[in-house]
DNA sequence: CCTTCCAGGATTGGATCCAATATTGAATAT
DNA sequence: ATATTCAATATTGGATCCAATCCTGGAAGG
C-alpha cells in the first residue's frame, strides 16, 4: 500500500507543489476564496516560497486560484454554475475537436483508443478510481490529438485540469463507473464507422450524465 | 513624446517582465524554437530571475512558450496555422458569448459599448495604432463579458494576448482600420437590434479579414 | 573511424535573506 | 461614538547565492 501511497515525486519541486495545490483545493482543504499563505504552505510542503509561486502561477493560469499585485493568491471558487460553464465550453471545443479528429482516424489510432478502453475497463472492474480517471483522461485526450490542433487540445486539457477533483469523486460510484465503460464503447463505435456526428452526440451525453450526477453531489 | 514612450511601469517586476517578453516574442526579436536564456534576459531587463521566471510561467500558460524540466524556457513557433487555429477557437467561443450576451445586453451595456467606439474611431482617425488595439480589445471583451461566462471571457481574452502583436500589425494599415470601424458599427446595429446571429455573422466576418490580411502579410 | 565515458562549464531549480507593500489596531481628533 | 492617522506587524516581491541537472567536447577504448 505504502508504495501507492507515496506516488513518484515529480522532477522539480514546482511540479510537486503543483500536484500538492490542486488537490488541496480541488479536495476543499483549501477553501474558496480564502486567501492563500504562502509561509504556511510551503512550510508544509517543506519547500521554499520560490516553487509554491511558480505553481501558483500555473494554477492562476488555469483559473483555480486568482491573484491580486502585493495582496497574493485566493482560491477560486467553483460553484455549480462554473462548473456547468466549464462543461459547457468543453462542450464546444471538443465537438470542434472530434469533427476534426474523426476523418483523420487512422488503423493505430483507433488501436490506441482501443488501448486506452481496456484500461479504463480494467480499472472500472476493480474500482481502481484514481486511475479510472488517468484511463479515462488518456481515452480521451488520445482522441482530440488527433485532431491536429494542438492549441485547441491545450486549451481542453486545462479544462480537464481545473475540474480534475470532481471527477474523483464521479469514479467513486460504481454505477458511474459503468456508465462510462458502456458510453465509451459507443463513443468507439462511432469511431470506427466514421461518423463525427454520432461520436459528438455521444460524448455530449457522456458529459451531460457527469454534470448531473456531479450537480446532485455538489448542490448538498 | 518621451511621457508616451516611457509608458507606466507596472507595479511589480513580473509585470513588467510580463510585457516586455510578450512585446519581445510578438515581434520576433526572441525567435519561434529558440531557448530562452534567464540570465541574459533578466540583466536585459534589470530585474533578477524569479520575477522573469514567475512571467515565463504565465506565458506558458498562455501557450506564447513551452518549458521542459531542467531545460527551460522556449518560444514557441506561431505558424499561420496555428493563427488560424487561434482564430477558429475564438470563433467557436465568441459565438458562444455573444449568443449568451445578446439577450442580456441593457442600456447601459449598450452606452458602454457606444463609448468604446467612440474610442476606437477616434484612434483610427488619428492613426494611432497602440491606442485602436487598445479600444478596439475594450470593445469586443466588454460585449463578452455581458455574456454572465466569467471563465468563458477568460479563455477569450488569453486567446486574445497570445495573438496581440499580431493585431497590432493590422492595425498599422489605415485601409484596416476603416474597415474595422464600419464592421463594429454593423455589430452594434445588430446588438441593438437583439438579433444575435447576425451579430455572430458580423463577427466571423471581421475576423475572417483579420486572418486574411495577416496570412499575406505572414506568408512572405 | 565510431562509440562510450567522463569532466568541466553552462544553465536551470531552489533556499535564504532583505525590501516593498499591505493590513491591522491603537491613539487621536472631531 | 465615529472617523482618521500613523506606527507596528504580517505578507508578498525580488535579489543573491548555492545546488542540481544538463550539455559539450575531448579522451579512452573498441
Amino acid at each position: 500500500m505504502s508504495s501507492l501511497e507515496e506516488r513518484r515525486r515529480p522532477p522539480t519541486a514546482q511540479q510537486f507543489v503543483l500536484g500538492e495545490l490542486r488537490r488541496a483545493i480541488t479536495t476543499g482543504r483549501l477553501r474558496p476564496g480564502s486567501p492563500i499563505r504562502q509561509d504556511a504552505l510551503a512550510e508544509e510542503f517543506d519547500v521554499s516560497r520560490v516553487p509554491l509561486r511558480e505553481a501558483l502561477k500555473t494554477l492562476q493560469g488555469e483559473g483555480l486560484v486568482t491573484y491580486q499585485a502585493h495582496r497574493g493568491y485566493f482560491v477560486e471558487t467553483l460553484s455549480l454554475d462554473d462548473l456547468r460553464e466549464v462543461y459547457r465550453i468543453r462542450e464546444l471545443l471538443e465537438e470542434e475537436a472530434v469533427r476534426q479528429a474523426v476523418p483523420r482516424l487512422g488503423a493505430e489510432d483507433l488501436a490506441r483508443l482501443d488501448r486506452a478502453q481496456e484500461e479504463v475497463e480494467r480499472a472500472a472492474a476493480a474500482g481502481e478510481v484514481q486511475e479510472m480517471a488517468a484511463a479515462n483522461r488518456v481515452f480521451h485526450l488520445t482522441l482530440f490529438e488527433c485532431s491536429g490542433m494542438p492549441r485547441l487540445v491545450r486549451l481542453i486539457r486545462t479544462l480537464w485540469d481545473s475540474t480534475d477533483a470532481y471527477r474523483s469523486m464521479y469514479y467513486g460510484d460504481g454505477g458511474n463507473r459503468e456508465r462510462v465503460v458502456t458510453e465509451h464503447r459507443a463513443v468507439l463505435d462511432a469511431l470506427r464507422a466514421g461518423d463525427a456526428g454520432a461520436a459528438v452526440l455521444r460524448l455530449d451525453e457522456h458529459r451531460a450524465h457527469a454534470v448531473a450526477a456531479l450537480s446532485t453531489v455538489l448542490d448538498g
